[in-house]
DNA sequence: GTCTATAATAGGATAGAC
DNA sequence: GTCTATCCTATTATAGAC
């Protein structure tokens, strides 16, 4: 009757377990990285066998494609988004960072995985596309970093530094490393806006 | 005519080898995390064969350990210096700040492999000393961050979530990964303490 | 302390039945 | 799409000669 088998189509509509193994396999990149998370673990926590994960994906390089590229998916739209706020480049800098670290904290694991295994990313020509999805963060960063500089909202120091500077607080925030043990895992990020906000105007 | 042979004595005066070993395993667990570094390229780059790592140390476990301790034997004492300097505890606290960042810089690959492999030294029983060894860090800098809201020299928040953002701007410091491809990699460290002193100033 | 040889295991990937 | 069986390689670690 069916034209595919009922089993096929009960068990995985559109795809459903592609999608759980790449939300498994993000939480065992961030967690042991990505040398350091096995496919054999990726498909028990994904509830199929170890060679089943290649009906999904071509190789483990595929799936941290996948893993990475949902990252980007979340968000470009929102950094764009925020970039395009209302007021001067010092609270668009503000929107930014908050739609950074909100998107790093929904998708932690994605996030972390992008992160963490930045190295491995950049040195195989088959994640290169990953690179310029990137690059086109940094440009929206950069640009309203320039704003801030030229309209006077911000400190006129190198952006480059001040770059670093954003990078890796908004890193921080969505890593659960700096968490202290057994408090709160939600993270300051309010206070970091302040403070960063605070401490880059003008001196 | 000598109790050990001249050879032994002419190649490794005072343990050289051992040395070289620690070095070569820190750089590699830093670029390529810990389960991506294998004996046999830290064997390699240290210029002995793979199964000689054993004669200095007993496992792969044994050499993180040693890379670790490494790096908080030049964090501890720097970061009680800085914490016993004169002034408000906001000028102490960017002393620490500068310190860390320093120690953090200078023994990079110490540091990279600390922070980054964090989640298998603190579930490694053989490793728990150096979760005490944290600690101590992390006492100093609770001590200065309760002195600055008492005086009224910082302002008055979470201390777990000052510490949150402070270990996550001085982890960001040393991690080349938030340098500007091609540019200058030494990091913004003056404008980060003067971002950070500056912001969690009283408002 | 260093080597060669090798054990023992774990990892990514493929073949072929269902 | 999923399974079992298996290949091939890489990895940590040990044995024993020098």
């Amino acid at each position: 009757m069916a034209t595919q088998t009922a089993r096929t189509v009960r068990w995985h509509p559109d795809g459903a377990r592609r999608d759980v193994i790449a939300r498994q396999a993000a939480r065992l990149f961030a967690l042991r990285g990505y040398h350091g998370a096995s496919l054999r673990e990726i498909a028990a926590t994904s509830g199929v066998r170890q060679p089943t994960l290649y009906s999904h994906y071509p190789s483990k390089d595929a799936i941290l494609l996948e893993v990475v590229n949902r990252y980007f998916d979340a968000l470009l739209p929102r950094l764009e988004q925020a970039s395009d706020a209302p007021g001067n480049a010092a609270h668009r800098m503000g929107a930014m960072l908050r739609a950074a670290v909100e998107v790093g904290v929904e998708q932690r694991n994605e996030f972390l995985t992008t992160s963490n295994n930045w190295e491995i990313i950049k040195t195989n020509p088959d994640l290169a596309v990953l690179t310029d999805r990137r690059d086109a963060a940094l440009a929206l960063w950069r640009s309203v970093l320039t704003d801030g500089a030229h309209e006077g909202s911000l400190r006129s120091v190198d952006s480059y530094a001040v770059l670093w500077i954003i990078a890796s607080a908004v890193n921080g925030m969505a890593d659960l490393r700096y968490a202290a043990t057994g408090a709160d895992a939600s993270p300051p990020t309010e206070t970091l806006i302040s403070v960063l906000v605070d401490g880059l105007a003008p001196r």
